[in-house]
DNA sequence: TCTGGGGTCCTAGGACCC
DNA sequence: TCTGGGGTCCTAGGACCC
């Protein structure tokens, strides 16, 4: 980058966001050892977990029996991305107020620059400490916040924050910040990662540090260099390089299923395939997006898992055109009789629109998109189940599953 | 212990083109 | 004749993040 001013930007990070949404929503489950994300004998993993239920050892992506093991007198819960969604904003338009330069990096964090907010917030302690009271006060919920001169080591100090604190890294200081804390604190260090690092003897980012670019080049290639950035707290390379509040287009929409129990019914398996193609048109409609490539996800019972994709000439939005595609995958991959765990549907390749279409092919392709648009609206007001479309494709597409579509809270049977 | 769902980015090989 | 080199697109898989 350029050797103007040093940036200061602001890492802003819910605390057990989803825990502390459901905790708004049931008041009796503060202070209890609470799991986000199911119920103790379903298939699936922690979402969140409280503070409570950590001490036992509970932790996101653990699997849920697990975690009921761990911790037995936990309090299960369903997820509702719903709440969070709606309180997500509540963030944002609190944020807002403190810069214009503000990126939601996912639905409980955010980036801010607050680069020359001085004479407008203060200096950076005092800007920080008002953002926290007013999203104490205006949501409910307690957020961390991490200051630096980078993205990264923002982040990296507000997680070093938790819980409910604030924490400003000096300019200057990136390096001494980093050096005594272990390598996967390091975002885009993950498990694989650092266990090639601690083969060669690295666990510290400071030992990071102390190598020679050029080993790290050799051992790792592009992503060495960028380590070796990271480890001196550098925004280097990739997302992080970029500027805040710059964020695009989204590049892929997908949806995917794993079933309560594997399966290897063609109808079933076949009819999902419909649901979650139009689940991923639905969205492309919202967003108003033509996908010109799709994909099938496909995981087996031994969790073996493949993805086969096909690039179609034009660009669609279309739930027809999707499905016929992934079910032509599916037909050329799915052996009948294997125990399928997973299905998933993923959009790709986005383009503004059709180009070049003859006329009346155009024509007829903008009717179906009119219709399919009606019906979405339609399903907004009435519910999921009150508008089906003839497809002119045969075979099971309004069957159901008679399990509850991940990501459609409140829809169809729960266990227990 | 038995492993969700929604994303992004990277690598690597083959096709194809110049 | 005895094997170029770069660019781009496509596909498959995998690491990683929340």
């Amino acid at each position: 980058m350029s050797d103007s001013l040093p940036k200061t930007v602001f890492h802003v990070d819910m605390d057990a966001f989803f825990v502390s949404v459901e905790e708004l929503f049931d008041p009796s489950l503060k202070g209890k050892a609470v799991v986000v994300g199911g119920q103790r004998n379903e298939r699936g993993v922690v979402s969140a977990a409280s503070y409570e239920a950590r001490k036992f050892g509970v932790h996101s992506a653990l699997p849920l029996r697990t975690a009921a093991r761990l911790c037995p007198h936990a309090i299960f819960v369903d997820g509702h991305p719903e709440r969070y969604r709606e309180y997500s904003q509540k963030v944002y338009a609190v944020l807002g107020r403190f810069s214009p330069k503000v990126e939601m990096a996912s639905i409980d964090e955010a980036y801010l620059d607050m680069t020359g907010t001085e004479r407008l917030h203060g200096p950076p302690l005092r800007a920080a400490h008002a953002l926290h009271a007013a999203i104490q006060r205006e949501t409910q919920l307690n957020c961390s916040i991490g200051i630096a001169t980078s993205r990264l080591v923002a982040k990296v100090s507000s997680d070093q924050a938790k819980p409910n604190g604030v924490l400003w890294v000096l300019p200057g200081q990136e390096a001494r910040f980093l050096a005594p804390l272990e390598v996967r604190k390091i975002p885009g260090v993950g498990k694989v990662l650092e266990k090639s690092l601690h083969d060669l003897g690295i666990y510290k980012v400071g030992d990071l540090a102390a190598l020679e670019e050029s080993f790290l080049d050799e051992r790792f290639g592009e992503w060495g260099l960028a380590l070796a950035g990271k480890a001196r707290g550098l925004d280097a390379g990739g997302w992080f390089d970029s500027e805040i509040g710059a964020a695009g287009q989204s590049k892929s929409i997908s949806h995917e299923h794993t079933f309560n129990q594997d399966t290897a019914d063609a109808e079933q398996l076949e009819s999902t395939l419909a649901r979650l193609s139009e689940m991923v048109c639905r969205r492309l409609r919202e967003h108003g997006l033509h996908a010109r490539t799709v994909q099938l996800k496909l995981r087996y019972k031994d969790f073996s898992t493949i993805t086969r994709a096909r690039s179609l000439p034009r660009a669609t939005q279309v739930d027809g055109e999707i499905l016929e595609q992934v079910r032509a995958l599916f037909r050329a991959n799915w052996k009948p009789g294997a125990q399928v765990r997973l299905l998933g549907v993923h959009a790709s390749s986005f383009e503004a629109a059709e180009g070049q279409l003859g006329l009346l092919d155009g024509r007829k392709h903008q009717r179906w998109q009119q219709a399919l648009s009606a019906a979405d609206r339609l399903r907004d007001k009435y519910g999921e189940d009150a508008v089906s479309l003839a497809t002119g494709l045969k075979g099971g597409f309004r069957e159901r599953t008679h399990e509850n579509p991940a990501g459609l809270p409140g829809k169809g049977p729960k266990n227990g």
